[in-house]
Parts: C-alpha cells; sequence; structure tokens
DNA sequence: ATTTTATTACGATAAAAATCGTAATAAAAT
DNA sequence: ATTTTATTACGATTTTTATCGTAATAAAAT
C-alpha cells in the first residue's frame, strides 16, 4: 500500500516538489535558487527540508561524486489528485461543480482552453 | 484593507467556518457536535480555537445569558475565492484549466451540473 | 439556599512545520 | 600539500497549529 505521507506535502514540500517536477532531477543548489527567486530563504533551510522528505520516501537521491541529486518519487498527477481530492472536500464540500463554475468564472482562460473543457463535457455526457 | 489572516483560516478553522456558514450562527456545543460526527474531539479543543479565531475576527460572538452564540465574519464566497487562489497557484501552477479538466475527469456531476458548467462556457466565449 | 450542571476562561502542553547555525567533509584551486 | 570553497550532516530553535486539563462562573435544578 501506497504511504499516505508522500501524497500529502506540506506547503514547502510542495514548492520543492514542483521545481523537481518542473525542471527534473536536480541538486539542493538549483532549488534553492529557484525557490530564492520567489522569497529569500537560507540554503541549508531547503537542505533540511529536502532531507526530511527523503526520509519520508518523498524524494530519492543518488550521490554525484560529493553531490546528490534528488529527484521525485511522488508522481505529480497523483499528488495532484491528492490534494485536489482534499481540498474539494474541505473546501467545497465536495462539490466539484461548484468548484469548477468558480475556477472558470475567477480566472481567464483561452478559447482553446474553453473549447477543451468543452469537448471533455460532451464526451463526458454521453456516456 | 482586509485583513489577510481572515480569508487565511486553517484546516481546522475552516471547518468550524463550514458549520457556521451552512448552520447559521451556534453554540460552541453545537459545533463542537457537529464535528464530533466526524472525529472525537475534546469540547474545549473547539472552544479554544473559536475563541482564537474570534480574536483574529474571523468569528464574531454575541452573549445570550450565559451562552456564546458565535457567527462567520469572513464570508463564504470570498474565503473560497481567496484559497481557492492559493490552492490554484501552489498545486496547479495557476492553470485554472488544467485543475477545471481533473476535477471534471476525477468526480461525478449530474447531467444539470455539466449543463450548467457548459452555459457558463458558451456565455464566456461571447465575450 | 444549596447543589448540580453547563459553559467559558485561560494557561499549558503537544505536535507539526519551518527555519537556522555550526561543524564535518570532500572536492577544487592554488 | 595547503588553502579555499561548496556541500552535506545534524542538532537546535522557533513558529504555527492543534489539543487538552483545570479552574472560574453563571444558570438551572433541587
Amino acid at each position: 500500500m501506497k504511504n499516505k505521507d508522500s501524497s500529502n506535502p506540506t506547503p514547502s514540500e510542495l514548492a520543492i516538489l514542483q521545481i523537481l517536477w518542473k525542471d527534473g532531477p536536480s541538486t539542493v543548489k538549483h532549488v534553492h535558487e529557484k525557490l530564492s527567486e520567489e522569497k529569500e530563504v537560507v540554503y541549508t533551510t531547503i537542505l533540511k527540508t529536502m532531507q526530511v522528505m527523503s526520509e519520508k520516501g518523498m524524494l530519492r537521491r543518488t550521490a554525484k561524486g560529493r553531490k546528490h541529486i534528488y529527484h521525485a518519487a511522488v508522481n505529480q498527477d497523483e499528488t495532484q489528485d491528492a490534494l485536489l481530492d482534499r481540498f474539494l472536500d474541505k473546501t467545497f464540500g465536495g462539490s466539484a461543480s461548484k468548484l469548477v463554475l468558480k475556477a472558470l468564472g475567477n480566472y481567464s482562460a483561452s478559447k482553446e482552453e474553453l473549447d477543451q473543457i468543452k469537448q471533455f463535457i460532451e464526451r463526458k455526457k454521453n456516456k
């Protein structure tokens, strides 16, 4: 069975995962640099967090000389699913349509995206 | 300016807000009973949390005899907006359409809901 | 009036998450 | 070989959130 903790990243952990998902296996240095663009944060803070994440099985690492390369051990899609599930439950009482309408209402989407969503609904209805 | 903290409830706080939004102004007792349906929790824990929420301005209370009636001082719609905004940013990199597609894909919706969403998109496209 | 009960006040603790500082280490540069 | 630099290890602290226990209080019941 899958370790529930792995799909339950804390906010700080999620921020690190996002970078690894986007940029692929990375050093602490890289992750630190990326995160520093948003907000000042000490190097060893990120290091420590990534070490903890490794202990949890959320990250894996391989030694490359003296350096360690970390990569995400959890899947982005599955993690998003798990987080969405929780968010939907806690914030929208489980009503996906409420969430969808709000998301569509509050944020802009391109014509292509809107068409894509429309098609998705069509296909869903014909089942 | 609105106190940012007020639209930033913690998980426990959000659970309390949900009850107050749904059932209207309530006593600690009522909130405690509702929450106890889900998970065992000591009365004074809820009381304390609600007192803290009052200090933050997230709740207001009126004395009704010896009892206190608490009511939500933050709007459900605005709070959901704020939480959605954060969630979208942190979890889906701000892509509303990704979130929408995932929500539609992972959860069932009635024909009525799907039609409603479709109409919403139509109207949105014609603008 | 006295006792019982329900409620609030408040401090304290526990648990979880985030942050940082110092030391150890190994590679790179000189 | 020695020094400098980059990186990791690790413990400690701080901050935030969640939880609980005890005392104070006021209403209700007797």
